[in-house]
DNA sequence: CACCATTTGTTCGTATGTATG
DNA sequence: GCATACATACGAACAAATGGT
C-alpha cells in the first residue's frame, strides 16, 4: 500500500486505513508493538506529524495503546 | 468571554481582545506561558489558524513573544 | 548513580488548498 | 480581488518516559 498525496482521502486518513488493515487483519497481533514512528517515517513519505496524526486516529478507535518511551502496541480488547 | 461568529469584530480580532485584557489585567503574569493554541482551540470555536492569527496580533504588540517547542510567553516588558 | 539512545508527546512556525462573503 | 476561516501537511525544537550501558 502507497500514499496518493493528491488522493481524495488525506494521506492521514490513507495512512490510518492502511494500518487498521494491518491490524484487523491480524497482521500485527494484539499486544504486539508496531513500527515506530521514526519507522513509519521511512516507509511512507509523510512527516512524523502526520504519521502520529494516522496513530492518533487508531487511538481514539482503541486499536492502539501508547506507551510513551517504549512504543505504541495493539490492543487486547478492540472490542467488549 | 466568548467568541461571536456573527460580531462585527472579525473572530480572531475578537479573540486577540480577550488574551489582551487577560494579560494587561494581569490574569497571566509577564514570564508566564499563555495556553497552548491546541488548548485556545478547545477554549475557544476557532480553528488553530485563526487563534494563530489573533497571537500574532498580540505579538505585534509587543505582549507575547514565542519560544518554539515550549508556548508563547507574556512579554516583560509590554513598553519600553 | 550518570549517561545516552529510542520513542512518544507537545508545541510553534510555515505553507498550501479550499470555501465563503 | 480581498479578507476571513478551516483542513491539511511539513519542519523544527523541546519535553518526558523508558531502557540499556
Amino acid at each position: 500500500m502507497t500514499i496518493d498525496p493528491d488522493g481524495v482521502k488525506a494521506p492521514y486518513r490513507q495512512l490510518a486505513d492502511i494500518l487498521r488493515e494491518r491490524i484487523i487483519s491480524g497482521e500485527i497481533q494484539p499486544g504486539r508493538r508496531i513500527p515506530s514512528q521514526t519507522e513509519l517515517e521511512q516507509e511512507f513519505p509523510l512527516s512524523r506529524n502526520t504519521i502520529k496524526k494516522a496513530l492518533d486516529v487508531l487511538k481514539d478507535e482503541g486499536l492502539l495503546v501508547s506507551a510513551p518511551g517504549r512504543g505504541l502496541f495493539v490492543a487486547e480488547q478492540p472490542d467488549t
